[in-house]
DNA sequence: CTGTTAGCGCCTTCAC
DNA sequence: GTGAAGGCGCTAACAG
């Protein structure tokens, strides 16, 4: 059924290693009967070699596992499959898992990783937990994430605080300063880093910064949209804001800006006019939004070719030294922060 | 550096056939002090059994090979995520690949896959080539998509040809008859249905079904946006339309959908009140359009349910039947085909 | 230039 | 109840 080497070895009337030297180029050089031989009994028989025997023979899989919260979220979506087209590029092969930012199942599936030999791991927003799992893994990691510079791995990270603090700034310079913040759960990495560029603006600013302008959320369109009614409604308003409502939100992610704008559809708000909107992400779900989303960019492909050449040097030079990469995003401005009424 | 089998038995102070022994729970039995020592000298050593070997010796990987055209159309997107839920709940990992639905890198793709020894293989939404290339590939294969009961693998089927007969007679029951339609480059197998399944409703109701109502577009929102602007525009507008603008579309995923509404948008046309839309799909982009998007929604999760359940039956049971299942969409009435107006 | 051979790490049958 | 040994399919060092 399954044809072996040993077998077009016998149907080419030369040994198993000739049908090596032949296929690999090498190590050895191989007379031209014999390579034409060869090639005529693999294609006559259909032969292609066990990647698995090669990979334990060799010591090398070809392969990269890539570990994310959440591929359903359109940032976390493109930067997945932008790692796995640069990973197809390089000849290798993208084993994907999805924590849920579950720190047993992230622990759980890193080790799976390890066991089947992976050459190498890219892990995108993890727990915190994985910063310390991390550390005896002898396989080469890289964290798609804000990471701490002394940990035992290369890193390419979003500037969230900053990239935060510019969509703060943004708004503040439209007039507002009554300006809310929606963000993921706290347990995703990323997430209070996001928390603090707001509130490190608004601090500046001379403006509010407390946790009644704040509303954690899921990853989600309906984790935006819970989030906005708590915060835009005007039922149960806490005293320290004067009944005043929020003029502006900052949004952690597209996704959920989705759902603010969802949400104030349905509140009857108008978005920039009622309640200007800017986020963090510059997916294509920003581009299509209703009204389009003004957003600071953090650019997938950019950030995917980073860590899979950074990845991939590590794993080619085992000695490379550890890298940590910054990368700002950029403001595109849509019109939901209101620059397009005021032009 | 890395612990082997033969470390923990020397460690253990027994043969390393007991280690493999107590680590199996079989298929020999062990004594209870070897037990205790072996596990212990695993624990100590931090001892993770080498997958790969496993995988060389027993001839399964505990993978499946997941191809899609495309993971960053949601539909797409959700598919990969709950096929992956399911598989890793069943102690399989998944190898993910994107085609691109471009017929070389199919190829390419599904060799990759056999090669590594996957165990099986799920085809999302394939192009019309991989029909053939399937037929002789010794590993089992679950086609995700249309396909003719025929071939040589098991299936699980949208019924895109009837669910969109239904979204369009939806929209012909609010008395549409000039009805355009939206779908993907027909070189993707499912496209070619939408677009029957619409013709045939059409044509059922005496409406117009030619060419001149008919779009066919990139699986994105840049494609739909198109697609809209070249119907809905009022230049060059084809003659046999007698200057009528459609007003109804149906579009053949929600990422067109969004796409479409945007374009709308931007065109000064009201949805449902110029232009009503029905999509296909009901992923969550839909639930979160502005307008609420009505569409007939194609059960994600129990799709990945049934493929992988139909997957690792074949897996388990190498003589086990093929079979085919054909799972119908259900309409999921939002603000886009005007019944909200009308109610 | 080519054939033989020793493992890669594991599982499992066979002999003790 | 346990150990020795063969082999999964391949690569590469070592003989010829």
């Amino acid at each position: 059924m399954v044809v072996t080497r040993s077998d077009v070895a016998r149907e080419a009337g030369v040994s198993p290693a000739v049908v090596s030297y032949v296929l690999n180029n090498g190590p050895r050089p191989a007379s031209v009967q014999a390579r034409a031989r060869v090639l005529e009994a693999v294609q006559k028989l259909g032969y292609r070699p066990n990647a698995i025997a090669s990979a334990l023979r060799a010591g090398s899989t070809q392969t990269i596992g890539f570990l994310t919260p959440n591929r359903a979220n359109p940032f976390f979506g493109a930067l997945s499959e932008a790692v796995e087209q640069r990973l197809n590029d390089e000849g290798y092969l993208m084993l994907a898992a999805t924590t849920h930012g579950y720190q047993p199942d992230e622990e759980r599936l890193l080790h799976t990783f390890v066991d089947r030999r992976v050459d190498g791991l890219i892990i995108a927003a993890g727990t915190s937990l994985v910063g310390s799992a991390l550390r005896d893994l002898d396989a080469p990691v890289l964290v798609l994430d804000h990471a701490p510079e002394s940990a035992g791995y290369s890193s390419v990270q979003t500037e969230d605080h900053l990239d935060a603090a510019a969509a703060v700034d943004h708004l503040q310079n439209h007039g507002h300063d009554l300006i809310g913040c929606v963000v993921g759960p706290p347990r995703i990495r990323s997430e209070p880093l996001c928390l603090a560029g707001w509130r490190t603006q608004q601090q500046r600013a001379g403006a509010f910064a407390g946790d009644e302008l704040v509303a954690f959320a899921d990853q989600s369109e309906a984790g935006g949209a819970s989030a906005a009614r708590l915060l835009l409604s005007d039922h149960g308003r806490p005293a320290i804001l004067h009944g005043r409502r929020p003029t502006a939100l900052f949004v952690g992610s597209d996704i959920q800006a989705v759902g603010v704008l969802w949400a104030c559809h349905e509140l009857g708000l108008r978005v920039p006019e009622d309640v200007a909107v800017v986020s963090l992400g510059g997916t294509r779900a920003a581009a299509y939004a209703i009204p389009t989303l003004s957003t600071v960019r953090q650019d997938v492909e950019y950030l995917a070719g980073a860590a899979c050449a950074q990845l991939l040097r590590l794993v080619h030079e085992p000695g490379a030294p550890q890298t940590h990469l910054r990368i700002r995003g950029n403001l595109v401005v849509g019109q939901t922060c209101g620059c397009a009424a005021a032009g």
